[in-house]
DNA sequence: GTTGTCTATGTAGCCTGTCTATGTAAGGAG
DNA sequence: CTCCTTACATAGACAGGCTACATAGACAAC
């Protein structure tokens, strides 16, 4: 099965959804994460996902602090703030809400 | 509730569905379709149903004559073609993968 | 010590596809 | 005649993915 690209405006969503899992992850981390959780569906880009980290630190819904792997790597850890929060729960029902919008219309014989 | 923005490589996908119920239909009489079965959650623009139109032309999706409507008023009449109904089974199954690997990803704690 | 591989972050520029805004034209109401 | 609605169409803005490239440090192998 060919993976598949990420629909534009969910990539936020999965971020988000995997930060609020609790632990504090690195970029490389998420995008791995993703990929595992979703079976291999999903595979996010790094030139996505780097620029779309960045976009919501300025958006306020994720902190970074630099750190270093259990590899001793730099690597910058993000977790989620409490807009952050909040946002996700906005994405999660909007993400609902669309996707059942278009199943009735794939439905409607 | 707001109305919600098309996501971007779903508008085909709603367009091959709402012909492939069989009748021949106008661009504007498609637009209007997607909104009511969607239960007025999804609204298609014109600028962004007639250039779909027109790259669904090229591609042989669909095939479309000029017409006139039962209110006399001339419109352009697009069916599936055989091409269109395959896309359409794509599209369809990969919509559907695509929703169920963000989900897991969803409703993975 | 230098070569190579893997991790990890990041940028530049492209492309696709939606949106807003605008324009045309013709029918029917008043 | 004017206005509203239907119906089609295009230009340009803009967002958010993508590919491709660049950097840097850790570690192994040789």
């Amino acid at each position: 099965m060919p993976r598949e690209e990420i629909p534009p405006g969910t990539l936020d969503l999965l971020i988000l959804k995997t930060l609020a899992r609790g632990e504090e992850m690195h970029g490389y981390e998420i995008a791995r994460s993703i990929q595992r959780v979703s079976e291999d569906v999903l595979q996010v880009e790094e030139g996505s996902l780097y620029p779309a980290l960045q976009r919501m630190l300025i958006k306020g819904w994720v902190k970074a602090e630099w750190g270093a792997t259990a590899e001793n790597r730099r690597a910058r850890y993000y977790r989620l703030t409490a807009a952050g929060r909040k946002r996700l729960e906005a994405e999660v029902s909007q993400f609902r809400r669309v996707v059942q919008a278009i199943t009735r219309v794939i439905q409607t014989a």
